[in-house]
RNA sequence: GCUGGGGUGGCGAAAUUGGUAGACGCACUUGCCUUAGGAGCAAGCGGAGCAAUCCAUGGAGGUUCAAGUCCUCUCCCCAGCACCA
């Protein structure tokens, strides 16, 4: 395989001898070691640091770290002191069932992977200043874990829970609700079950408005990632309002966002796991039933109530009612697993005519549907002298599902069948009367929305103001073929039969439009605004026209509710019943309660253990170490216990940028004066699947730091980008199961270092999945092996080769700072493919290794060294562009005829406006000749265009 | 369903923010050099056409001298959330 390039000749890039020797070299020389003191601005350039598994990387892994090494190379050239390590995230799952797998101990296996993925990382030429190296499982930093958690505990941050938790049943341990994907474990894929276990769990909650409102401080991350922790964040307002039961004492406190709509209430629906149901068992009458639904609810899993889709279920508790707070109503009470335990109050009052789901659950149980806003349009047209009316509004659908619509003769309306509901007339009844009179249709009534629309406007054909109550109704037509209409109505309107989605856009009123929506659409309950209509309450006793905004809280108050915000966030469980994690530094004495470990014993060492393989009776391994479980009380002196539980993967890595800062220090988590010069960190590169996990987490444990004065400032990571995928060359993911696993090794060896990170670079924008191709490989070495042999280095540099070499420097400096390195490589190889065209001065080679420098470090230090150079390339300044040298002597400019380009003319830069019609009206002349020319618009340095008349 | 991001050659993609669409690279085609070549060199390469020219940025309209870029509608793909009251 590409024997030649393997071949010892010389006039080959021998990258299996070059770049060792650099790596070495740099190495000894500590030319990327981090000096707080140099008096230079600084960069902060991290890398989320890897879990150093058994498999090694392969590709796709240093694709990101690829892009943070040409970054902050980029950034020592511009005079940063910069800040590049690396360090393993190496407790948890992944590395703890790796050792079970392979039967051997975790440390062992941690210290073996870390050993081969330094290998790895250290062939490709990264630029970490390793003397800074961390390991998470490592006591000297493990022990500013537990200290964290100490000072967690000691505001109150971390609490000891019963409640029931997500339980991995393969991974035997608890589960935080970050670690589930969809109701399944997300690092083994196994169903989670609910255990009550005592836990340690911190108080994320307290976070969760300044994580939201934070987000605004982060302009440099992306919008995608920001937006999921929102959605995981999850916060809304609302009111809590209490319903009481019928002749007991107990209430039943629920959530809602629409306290306006509490006039709407007609029945009540709690959770299958709320606390009430056994408190009021003896009044149920159909206990027996209740109680079977609910073990019927906890034994779906979240996947088999999706799989139900949305088909509602739910018993009544017979025999109670609640009493409607604001009209003092009686309203039957529902168990009903729609109704979540883990959200909100785990109670709802259910409001059919305004919530799609109460409505879905009304319809199926006939339970009544009331309602209480009303969309009013044209409130500005209300006038006392308006003809009030009650009218249908008729909407008629074949079978073809299209609508019928009519078009008014003198006016420019489109509408539905509209009329009036004469005396003694149901709805139902007016619609199908006016059907048949105007368009001599005959149809049945099929739905009668339970919302009607107001609407106050001047009918022209009737000279007068009207104010009318619209009663949105869909039927269906019975006979294809209509009878004659009479004459008058023919005179009116013509009818058109349209699709439903012609017919949404061609209506011509907002509450005509709101009525289909309201009888097509797939919500026939009316949730929202559709323009600039007022949402009034009606049926609300003394609220009824009021503005629904202003409603919410006036009810929520006249009924002693009180306005809350609630979070989809729930708080994190932190304990997890398993060996390989940072011990949770608290001891229960019987006398004293939990006393915390004194901050002078820490750490708290991970005892060796003979099995530490998982128990799954909700005991960690540790609590068989009678010897270390066995302690004394720090407070009594008396007997007392380890807490046995250990913290979460994501403990240690949710503050390890910290560290990086001051790695050594035994006497504090970080220096101050460190922390200062440091922070926060500047650029942040991983994977976007850390968006509501890792990301979440550092940044609340970052905020309790800056809190407690760790920190100095309010955010972690100012700029995020996330690493696409690489794919493999089958586009499928790389995965030993699909044997298509590159690794990274063989391409260095094959190709070298250099040829790995300009064609990673290269593949495409930074955060797009791409399947790998070593043809495209072989094309990225192809340009190395062009660099290597770039000889003409004697000539003048042309004036042309000048402009292009400028633009060159100025391009390849703005694409590194804003991660675009595929077009910097692209610019690259255009400047290259110029140079071997034409030739280089000696100066304008020295500028392109210097801007080649960072994508590849190798290529570009031999040939530096070559040029006689005694100091590292990578400590070179930065090449400068002259602004002046930016634009050409001459430029090209396209000449077009309307609009469409016809030819090109090259003329000076500054050549007037004149010369420059005068040369573009004679490159074109042939095809102007016959033409009358009306105008010409010339853009200045772009192009001239000839509007001619045809 | 909601939210966010996208649809440009055979492929990965560029496009100075309204101004020569497809830069750069891969694949492919032809020729040269070679015992050979996943090497090198030269040329070509969106589609149709001998050509002039016409058609092309998911689709349909619109604004403009000029639209991949702006507006309106619509279809499709990816990601996050998903009975969140």
């Amino acid at each position: 395989m590409l024997s030649c390039l393997n071949m010892d000749r010389s006039d080959h890039y021998d990258h299996k001898q070059i770049e060792p020797k650099w790596q070495k070299k740099w190495e000894e020389g500590g030319i990327y070691r981090a000096d707080p003191k140099s008096g230079k601005p600084k960069s902060y350039v991290l890398d989320m640091f890897p879990y150093p598994s058994g498999e090694g990387l392969h590709v796709g892994h240093p694709k990101g770290y690829i892009a943070t090494d040409v970054y902050a190379r980029h950034k020592r050239m511009t005079g940063h002191e910069v800040l590049h390590p690396m360090g393993w995230d190496a407790f948890g799952l992944p590395a703890e069932n790796y050792a079970i797998k392979n039967k051997i101990h975790p440390r062992v296996a941690v210290e073996r992977n870390i050993a081969r993925f330094k290998d790895q990382l250290h062939h490709i030429g990264f630029d970490y200043d390793w003397s800074r190296e961390i390991n998470t499982t490592d006591p000297a930093y493990y022990k500013w874990t537990q200290w964290i958690f100490l000072q967690l505990y000691k505001k109150g941050l971390a609490f000891p829970s019963d409640e029931p938790i997500n339980w991995c049943p393969s991974c035997k341990t608890g589960l935080a609700n970050e670690d589930l994907e969809g109701g399944v474990c997300e690092r083994c894929g196994a169903q989670v079950e609910k255990k009550a276990l005592p836990q340690w769990v911190l108080r994320i909650t307290d976070y969760a408005d300044r994580l939201l409102e934070d987000l605004s401080l982060l302009p440099k991350w992306p919008e995608h990632i920001k937006e999921s922790q929102r959605n995981w964040i999850g916060r809304s307002e609302g009111a809590e309002i209490d319903f009481e039961i019928k002749d007991q004492r107990s209430k039943i406190k629920v959530f809602t966002t629409r306290p306006d709509t509490l006039f709407g209430a007609t029945y009540m629906v709690v959770a299958p796991e709320h606390a009430i149901i056994p408190t009021i068992k003896d009044h149920i009458e159909n206990w027996s039933e209740v109680i079977q639904y609910i073990s019927e609810a906890s034994a779906k899993s979240e996947i088999e109530r999706s799989a139900e889709g949305k088909e509602k279920t739910g018993v009544e508790l017979k025999g109670v009612r609640a009493i409607n707070p604001a009209n003092q109503e009686e309203l039957p009470i529902f168990v009903a697993d729609y109704v979540l335990g883990s959200y909100g109050t785990g109670a709802i009052m259910a409001v059919p005519a305004h919530d799609e789901r109460d409505y879905a659950f009304a319809v199926k149980f006939g339970l009544p549907i009331k309602q209480v806003i009303r969309p009013v349009f044209g409130v500005e047209n209300k006038r006392p002298d308006a003809i009030h009316r009650e009218t249908v509004n008729a909407i008629v659908r074949n079978k073809k599902g299209e609508v019928l619509l009519i078009h008014w003769k003198d006016l420019p309306w489109i509408t539905g069948v509209i009329g009036g509901i004469e005396e003694g007339e149901t709805p139902e009844q007016a619609a199908v009367r006016e059907v048949l009179e105007e368009t001599g249709y005959k149809a049945r009534p099929i739905y009668t929305s339970p919302i009607t629309i107001e609407a106050h406007y001047f009918s022209p054909h009737k000279n007068a103001w009207s104010s009318r109550i619209n009663h949105p109704i869909l039927l269906e037509l019975e006979d294809e073929t209509p009878i004659e209409v009479a004459e008058s109505e023919k005179d009116l309107h013509s009818v058109v039969w349209v699709s439903r989605q012609e017919a949404l856009r061609t209506v011509t009123f907002d509450n005509n439009i709101l009525a289909l929506n309201l009888v097509l659409g797939i919500a026939p309950a009316y949730a929202t605004k559709l323009g600039d209509e007022r949402q009034e309450l009606i049926n609300s006793g003394e609220f009824s026209g009021m503005e629904s905004d202003e409603a919410k809280q006036k009810i929520a108050e006249h009924v002693g509710g009180k306005m809350v915000t609630r979070y989809k966030l729930r708080d994190w469980v932190f304990s997890r019943q398993r060996y390989w994690g940072e011990p949770i530094p608290l001891i229960h004495c019987e006398k004293c309660g939990v006393v915390p470990v004194p901050e002078n014993e820490l750490p708290v060492l991970l005892p060796e253990v003979e099995s530490y393989e998982p128990s799954g009776t909700g005991e960690s391994p540790l609590a068989t170490i009678s010897e270390w479980v066995n302690t004394t009380c720090p407070s009594c002196g008396g007997p007392a216990k380890r807490e046995t539980n250990t913290m979460p993967q994501w403990a240690g890595s949710s503050w390890y940028y910290l560290r990086y800062m001051d790695p050594q220090n035994n006497a504090a988590l970080v220096a101050p004066e460190k922390e200062k010069y440091w922070a926060p960190v500047d650029l942040y590169v991983g994977g976007a699947e850390h968006a509501t996990r890792h990301l979440i987490y550092a940044r609340f444990w970052h905020k309790f730091l800056y809190d407690i004065g760790v920190a100095s400032t309010k955010e972690p990571f100012m700029e995020l980008h996330s690493v696409g995928l690489i794919l493999a060359e089958d586009g499928r993911k790389m995965s030993k199961r699909y044997g298509n696993v590159v690794n990274p090794d063989d391409i260095v060896e094959r190709f070298g270092a250099d040829s790995l990170r300009v064609y990673e670079m290269f593949m495409g924008p930074f955060d797009n999945a791409i399947a790998w191709s070593t043809d495209g490989l072989v094309g990225a070495r192809r340009f190395i092996e062009r660099v290597w042999k770039f000889a003409d280095q004697g000539s003048r540099t042309s004036d042309k080769l000048e402009t292009l070499l400028h633009q060159t420097i100025k391009k390849v400096g703005e694409d590194i700072e804003n991660f675009k390195h595929n077009t910097a490589v692209s610019s690259l190889m255009i400047l290259l493919n110029a140079m071997e065209k034409e030739g280089a001065s000696a100066d304008a080679y020295a500028i392109f290794l210097r801007l080649l420098a960072p994508l590849a470090p190798h290529i570009t230090e031999e040939l530096w060294s070559q040029l006689g150079h005694t100091t590292s390339i990578h400590l070179e300044p930065w090449p400068q562009f002259d602004p002046s040298k930016l634009l050409g002597e001459s430029v090209r400019i396209a000449i077009q005829i309307n609009g469409k380009t016809r030819g090109t003319v090259d003329v000076a830069r500054d050549v007037s406006e004149e010369d420059l019609i005068a040369a573009a009206r004679d490159a074109v002349a042939d095809k102007l000749a016959s033409a009358a020319l009306a105008r010409t618009v010339v853009v200045p340095g772009r192009l001239v265009n000839f509007v001619v008349a045809q």
